[in-house]
RNA sequence: GGCCCGUUCGUCUAGGGGUCUAGGACAUCUCCCUUUCACGGAGGAAACACGGGUUCGAUUCCCGUACGGGCUACCA
């Protein structure tokens, strides 16, 4: 049997990076066993449909690698895969229909406002989650308690109805979740399900149980809070003699400080991404940035998620797609939600960039550079640009703070760092310095070898320690006391800019 | 309220009846390296929620309690 997996997420809004971990936990499971994940897409509410939510999950998974072998926007033999467009094809009713025949399911005619009545009712005698199952369903408008002929009448004219599970008390319903074991529900305490909602839509409820049928699903892969409804689910299967597939049912995401489930409101508050893209919302305009937009590598977001709820029982941390597949599984998925850390994840993307051969970490930095100091600025040059980087690379978590952090590469100094003058710059350094732009301008090459025996030369021969001098030098170059290796920044900048620096430097001092 | 799920350092987690003096990572602190900072290295502080069982022995198994989370819609 080939594994099938889905991620079904309905276009709400931006795709929450607890979702895209559903998702790849999905797609990582699926390819492992040489199988398709497919993503759909469950638009059956109308009402809280909202555009470009869609976009953004397809353009979410591609960036975070998680292709879909089949779905919305990539096509496959289970088209449509999205169930407003499957709606119309009536794969929800013909199943409803069957549910109704065998006498699983029935059509309820109460409406929105008879239902609050009897939830009111039921509050003001003390009871508090009145729910509509077989407790109550014989004191409702359904076709267990109409008339048969009445019940003809209401379908003729076109009464508006909903179609409801009808659950059997006193069932004990027990199914094996891939990451929990063995969970027990009593049937008694399930209540009856709408499954065809009054505008003709299927609930989630039935809907997915639908699709992943159709869809040939072995292993479905959601949330948690879906938890409680899964006995409601194995009903469903059960009414129809079909086997359910294997469940699995994943921890929530927490928030890093604080109670509750990671939402938008924490990112913003807290200053990190929630989303992996950045997102407008449509109607208020409001913006959620994104781990693409913060700078993000795809791969360490992707890593990042993986060990936040599993971890592969080594300790290996660093991942990348191919291994994560190779090794993950259900049974070493934590029972417990997860608290997000954003200092972790930014240590995530370290990893990442350390791993990062210099050259094509120079590579992306000229693209940048060259966005930013214009194409044909020489130091957005390539060459120039993988030597800062590698000069850098280990002073910053981000590729966009490369430039932040090495500022003093790109431009001369306008000021000095007035600790290390006050310390040291004196007479003796004066003349030093005077006298370093005529020994650096003797040296053959001009590399950071040649150039450091030289300095150190001059140094004796003045009868200076080169202790002393080093650090002013530094701050001269580059305004700074402190930053990447002295020399290696003075072979970078070239012979012509670093005397250029001195000369100012002393002009100024 | 009811139902379900959970609970190991601040955080992510390993472990699982005796090997636990409870391991790793992030964060934090100290020291070393270094011209500085960073990297790196060494080290420190830091956890089995509580109470009952079961057992020769429980952090590990069982039951309660507490706490946390989810659900309780013609939303997913």
């Amino acid at each position: 049997m080939t594994i099938r997996t889905r991620f079904a997420p309905s276009p709400t809004g931006p795709l929450h990076m607890g979702g895209v971990r559903t998702a790849l936990y999905a797609y990582l499971f699926a390819k492992q066993q040489g199988g398709s994940f497919i993503l759909r897409i469950e638009d059956t509410d109308q009402n809280r449909y909202v555009p470009g939510a869609e976009e953004y999950i397809i353009e979410a998974l591609t960036w975070c690698g998680i292709i879909p072998d089949e779905g919305v926007g990539f096509g496959g033999p289970h088209a449509p895969y999205r169930q407003s467009e499957r709606k119309h094809k009536g794969f929800y009713l013909d199943y409803a229909r069957q549910l109704l025949q065998k006498g699983n399911a029935y059509y309820a005619f109460d409406r929105p406002e008879d239902l609050e009545l009897a939830r009111k009712n039921a509050e003001a005698e003390g009871v508090q989650g009145w729910q509509y199952d077989a407790s109550t369903r014989m004191g409702m408008r359904n076709s267990l308690t109409l008339p048969e002929q009445e019940l003809k009448h209401l379908l003729d004219q076109g009464t508006p109805y909903v179609i409801r599970l009808k659950v059997e008390p006193g069932q004990n319903l027990t199914f094996r979740d891939m990451v929990r074991g063995e969970v027990s529900f009593d049937s008694s305490l399930v209540d009856d399900k709408v499954l065809i909602k009054a505008d003709g839509m299927p609930t989630y409820h039935l809907a997915h149980i639908v699709d992943d049928i159709m869809m040939e699903i072995t292993h479905a892969i959601r949330g948690e809070e879906w938890l409680p409804s899964a006995p409601a689910h194995l009903l469903i299967y059960q009414a129809l003699g079909i086997a359910m597939p294997q469940y699995a049912h994943l921890p929530l995401l927490l928030k890093p400080e604080g109670n509750g489930k990671l939402s938008k409101r924490d990112g913003d508050r807290l200053g990190f991404p929630v989303f992996p893209l950045q997102w407008e919302d449509p109607i208020s305009g409001e913006i959620s940035s994104g781990y693409r937009e913060r700078g993000y590598y795809p791969e360490a977001f992707v890593n990042m998620l993986a060990l936040l709820g599993w971890n592969p029982g080594s300790e290996q941390e660093v991942f990348t797609m191919e291994e994560l597949m190779a090794v993950f599984s259900f049974d070493r998925v934590q029972k417990a939600g997860a608290r997000f850390d954003p200092a972790k994840a930014k240590w995530f993307n370290e990893q990442r960039l350390r791993a990062m051969r210099d050259e094509e970490l120079g590579l992306r930095f000229s693209l940048q550079l060259k966005q930013m100091l214009g194409e044909q600025d020489p130091r957005a040059d390539v060459s120039f640009a993988t030597t800062a980087a590698g000069l850098l690379k280990e002073r910053v978590q981000f590729e966009n703070e490369l430039y932040e952090t090495g500022k003093y590469l790109f431009e001369a100094p306008s000021a000095y760092d007035e600790k290390v003058i006050a310390k040291r710059w004196n007479e003796k350094a004066k003349v030093f310095f005077e006298a370093l732009t005529e020994t650096l301008s003797k040296t053959e090459e001009f590399t950071a070898e040649q150039c450091k025996a030289a300095f150190e030369k001059l140094a004796n021969e003045q009868g200076i320690k080169p202790g002393d001098v080093l650090q002013l030098f530094r701050v001269i170059v580059s305004g700074q006391g402190s930053g990447v290796d002295l020399f290696g920044m003075v072979a970078l900048l070239g012979r012509a800019e670093v005397e250029a620096r001195i000369r100012r430097a002393l002009a100024s001092l």
